[in-house]
DNA sequence: TCTTTTAATGACTTGACGGTCAGAAAAGCA
DNA sequence: TGCTTTTCTGACCGTCAAGTCATTAAAAGA
């Protein structure tokens, strides 16, 4: 007899307005009613689902960093560190700036940086690209030197590039990316 | 016969005594009153020299950028190619996380990103780089493809592996980092 | 259709913070 | 020491956004 709505898809549909409004106007321009106007609801309805600003927002950096698995694993082992070279430079140059979803976070938690709660994972997530990235690249060019350090080094180059993409719309053009990938990745 | 203060001066220390508050707390989490009690003043004070919150970072922003003149024009051009490499090294491991002007910026100014009020100085800043090092790298490597390119997408590696340095203590040790930057900056 | 239970609403309360200003204090000269 | 001008102070005000809750709406079984 009751009415009865499905609440984790709720909660879920609070955190895709919630993020959403944060991306487009920065977090500390968007009010409870914002986000709630967002899914044309009322305020009241927010606090059914979240308790408080706060809670809201920490669920919003859980949910990132689930759904942030590495994204290699999604691809097939590349055959080739030509392959895996090229593969690399798609990482970089692929997502348009407003579907990266780092700078979805750097654009939402930058200021936030400071704050264990968001440097933790976000380290975390770092090192996980990095360890994925270094095995690969032991695997594909046996002769580099230092394959961990370079990949944690890699990782840092690559979220500069993507960065300064998605922030300043500069597109390095694909021919120099690609030079540039290309000598970090040939062996010495 | 009336009482005199140097008010450059104490614009000074207010700017400062709001850095280092933002700096170590959190933009968002320090109020007028806050800056005020850094200086041991009252918060009416602040405001004979700030008419608002908004101007006072406003004023802290130009400062910023007027402060992060070209680190280039400092040091004397470099006479090689491997000389130029080895002070590219220095810019990003030499500054010990805390001293970076750039990370302290990004901490303080992280969430601010798609303001234009900081991004346009930002990317100024480092366009402003990236032509000088375009500058030296069309002089001493005469034959790298597109030196302009090349310049503006080093800079986004460059300002990767500072901010990962900085944010995650993570460093790339030196020897990793030179191999990444000689690499880069050899001609093909 | 009526009834019951859950969900949604938005006017209201509360507290916090930016900004003001009348009065107090400080400086320095006569 | 008094006098004048500048500077400082902090209680007060107004605004605005988070959070509450009595009331209304929606769903669906009987």
């Amino acid at each position: 007899m009751p009415k009865i709505v499905d609440k984790d898809a709720m909660r879920e549909r609070i955190l895709d307005a919630a993020e959403n409004a944060f991306h487009r106007d920065g977090i500390t321009q968007v009010r409870m009613v914002d986000i709630a106007a967002e899914l044309s609801v009322a305020k009241g309805t927010i606090y059914l689902y979240f308790p408080s600003r706060a809670e809201l927002i920490a669920a919003l950096v859980t949910r990132f960093f689930k759904s942030a698995e590495n994204p290699l694993a999604a691809a097939p082992p590349a055959p080739s560190l030509e392959a895996f070279q090229k593969m690399i430079l798609q990482m970089v140059t692929a997502s348009s700036p407003d579907e990266s979803t780092l700078l979805r976070f750097f654009s939402i938690f930058g200021a936030e940086l400071k704050n264990p709660d968001i440097s933790t994972p976000l380290a975390a997530y770092f090192d996980m690209l990095a360890e994925a990235l270094g095995a690969e690249l032991s695997r594909l060019a046996p002769n580099m030197p230092d394959p961990t350090q370079t990949a944690r080094a890699l990782v840092s180059v690559i979220d500069g590039l993507m960065l300064h993409r998605g922030l300043f719309g500069h597109n390095a053009d694909i021919d120099t990316t690609k030079r540039l990938i290309t000598a970090i990745l040939s062996s010495p």
